[in-house]
DNA sequence: ACTGAAACTTTCATTTC
DNA sequence: GAAATGAAAGTTTCAGT
């Protein structure tokens, strides 16, 4: 992982589609290097996937809502039966493991409120073990970007 | 955007270089009328883009930190202020405008702790008007997807 | 008019040197 | 790193519903 893998990343995300042809150009490269770089960090599991951008709104999906959880208790069982029924959830697009007061912040999108009260009683609380749920909303994205920043 | 622009668009975010051919396949569409569709979501801009997916930890940025922000004053001028800086700050790769006590959290990666107290006094405080700074560690990642949830 | 099928053109990835 | 070969993907056109 040098320079120009960072560099040839960070091409990649701007474009995922991007020719092998262009991409070498983009970081002066000539087509054969480039393209063995990328399946070096495709085969190493830097560059996981790809994957299209698309507008959750006119999907259908408006409303993101950022949950922070706290659970009862933190023994190894508790945590596993939490995380793998996490896992299976459609609508739980991410979920972090936090430092502090808080156990797990999970970024969720639903339809409407209505859709979201429908989660959390039929998805969340029937996993059981849970001490405490903070919701919060968010009705606007100031940024969102995939494109990593260079490393100083 | 019928069930089939939702089938594609779902097939589209779980691979995003597949082909033509294959998607088609896939959504039991022939060729022909699934480009039309693929391009239609794209010039509507339903399909932002396309980008590769990055293991941030092997790129050099193991530390995903949740900043929770809440601005002194909220008239146009000053929002626009720290909206415009935020939008320029490559570590920030998400901001949202969020609903109750907070007014913004963002999504922000940084190599080290030390990397972060840079961010928080170099990028974020140099803003100006800011009332509050909630800072959330995570240091571990349950799920992490792209792909929607079908709607039910 | 929209969808599905087919042929043709062009471009890209692979492999060899 | 360059060139040649082979494969596919996109575009366009035509036919059918």
């Amino acid at each position: 992982m040098d320079s120009k893998d960072r560099q040839i990343i960070r091409a990649l995300q701007r474009n995922g589609r991007i020719t092998n042809q262009e991409l070498a150009d983009e970081v002066s490269l000539s087509p054969s290097p480039c393209l063995r770089r990328v399946r070096n960090l495709e085969k190493a599991g830097i560059i996981r996937g790809y994957s299209a951008e698309v507008d959750e709104k006119a999907y259908g999906l408006p409303v993101t809502v950022f949950v922070r959880i706290k659970l009862e208790r933190h023994n190894e069982e508790d945590v596993q039966r939490f995380e793998s029924h996490i896992q299976r959830i459609d609508e739980v697009l991410e979920c972090h493991v936090m430092t502090g007061a808080i156990d797990y912040q999970l970024r969720v999108l639903v339809p409407d409120l209505e859709g979201y009260e429908d989660f959390v009683r039929a998805r969340i609380h029937t996993i059981g073990g849970i001490a405490s749920i903070d919701t919060s909303f968010a009705y606007g994205v100031v940024k969102k970007t995939n494109v990593l920043p260079k490393l100083s």
